[in-house]
DNA sequence: CACTTAATGCAATAATATTGCATGAATAAA
DNA sequence: TTTATTCATGCAATATTATTGCATTAAGTG
């Protein structure tokens, strides 16, 4: 395994939460680890099927939903899908670059950005979330 | 009506743009006009009918269409809902700020931010487009 | 008017997501 | 160890959101 770095702060941060490590969820983990694209609820179930394991759609939401929780996945509303963290143990703006041409997804958790968002938003009362998920839609270097 | 020049303003872009005003289309543009809130499709169904107006889901779904390509409607997916841009007419990056809480929206439409963005995002061949629609999870005032 | 293009209706279907309740497994308390 | 409790999962129905292909109607053009 290539990801087993990124597999292993997963589980140090659910183990730390105090929250129960079952076999589904590091199975889902691990299709999450293994998808370089966000990938749906439904690709999940497939991809789960295709290696002879079946799992629920409502369990597969719960799954993802628990890795939500704790910050090691996040939803790409854009897209309807699912995406593995980054930087799951640093707490600050994740900014989720979506190109609208070919949908690749680039992280870049950009901290100087996430304090920019801060101060134009308190002028108005809002308060910016801490480990928030922001999406852009881009061009991507390939797709200009 | 109190949404007099932010009609008059679409159906301005509309005509500019040699698009064909159709009665529907004028319809479904009030009732975003009507809602502060964003608004699904079949919500606007909804409210069509109880106007005693029946209109397809899929063309309640082409109209959204027709004016979001137009600028004049934003599509928040973060709700899975629709809501009128509060600035059709400039060309910049539209700030959706969303409360987590309560699902208020704000929109703020900071250019300075949008050249932020866009600064940060060169370092890795990123391209912002343009006009682009941008969802911040929130707490607004009320919800802090 | 005749012709062409665009908008809408219709209805099926796809895609995404949630729910309530039953069951079983793990954990904690007695 | 037994009992009680909590939590994860299964199941299956349902809800919600969105798209599609094809037929029909309306709008715009010459």
């Amino acid at each position: 395994m290539k990801h087993i770095k990124k597999k292993n702060k997963a589980i140090q941060i659910c183990l730390e939460a105090r929250e129960t490590l079952t076999p589904n969820r590091i199975t889902i983990l691990e299709l999450l680890l293994d998808s370089e694209a966000p990938i749906s609820a439904y690709d999940l179930s497939t991809k789960l099927k295709n290696k002879g394991k079946y799992l629920n759609i409502s369990t597969i939401y719960r799954v993802i939903d628990f890795w939500i929780k704790l910050k090691i996945v996040h939803k790409i509303s854009l897209l309807n899908k699912f995406i593995l963290c980054k930087n799951p143990d640093e707490i600050h703006t994740h900014i989720t670059n979506i190109c609208t041409n070919c949908t690749k997804v680039i992280e870049t958790c950009n901290k100087n950005m996430g304090l920019n968002l801060d101060k134009s938003s308190k002028n108005l009362g809002i308060l910016l979330r801490p480990n928030i998920n922001v999406e852009i839609p881009v061009l991507c270097s390939n797709c200009q």
